[in-house]
DNA sequence: ACCATAGATCAACTAGGGTTGATGGACCGG
DNA sequence: CCGGTCCATCAACCCTAGTTGATCTATGGT
């Protein structure tokens, strides 16, 4: 959790994140898409994929990124467990 | 999202959130549990106050903080929609 | 009124993560 | 081969978020 939440929190890489939510896309998109330094969204995007959020695909010269569904879903069931659990019956310790 | 995710991207924020997942506990009650400075536990929970993940109740002179589940579910909804958006048909751009 | 405890806040310091610009390697077209 | 494009990596810098210790407010017991 701990590894997916740090890599989520970071203003460019949920921008990249959310550029990715309708497909793959490449780099040299990406860099157009956001406006960002190539060396920048590159140092980024290896943080997420490090996080598992992400993975690539190579294609000539071409690099294709795209999001990990699995990683979103397990970060997604882990807060669902929280929040199921603060809600439950309720100890009461006084 | 963004602040939701920068609240708990944190180690000592995300213990304290799971120490209070099974219900409230007073400020001193978390100095204990977790073994930290009173100063830095109080800086963690104003983060998590700010962000809305937790709230406070002052009883004499503790302050009992617990979890806010709304937010954990507002969070969850949207990692859901995230994966369901990158899962969907794929528009196979090329 | 006095003291003890719970907790917030502040200023100074520190360190880890992000930025920047340059370099390097891989792949391709001519 | 050679030049150009795509991308990763590196070292140096910088800045913000977190730490620390002290101080301040509030509450309550005696």
């Amino acid at each position: 959790m701990q590894q997916l939440l740090r890599a989520l929190a970071e203003p460019i890489r949920l921008q990249v994140v959310q550029a990715l939510q309708h497909g793959e896309r490449c780099v040299c998109d990406l860099t157009g898409d956001l406006d960002l330094a190539q060396s920048k969204l590159s140092f980024h995007l290896k943080v997420l994929k490090q996080a598992g959020l992400i993975s690539a695909r190579q294609e000539g010269r071409w690099i294709y990124y795209r999001l990990e569904p699995s990683a979103l879903l397990l970060l997604r069931d882990w807060l669902g467990h929280l929040a199921a659990a603060c809600q439950s019956p309720a100890p009461a310790c006084s």
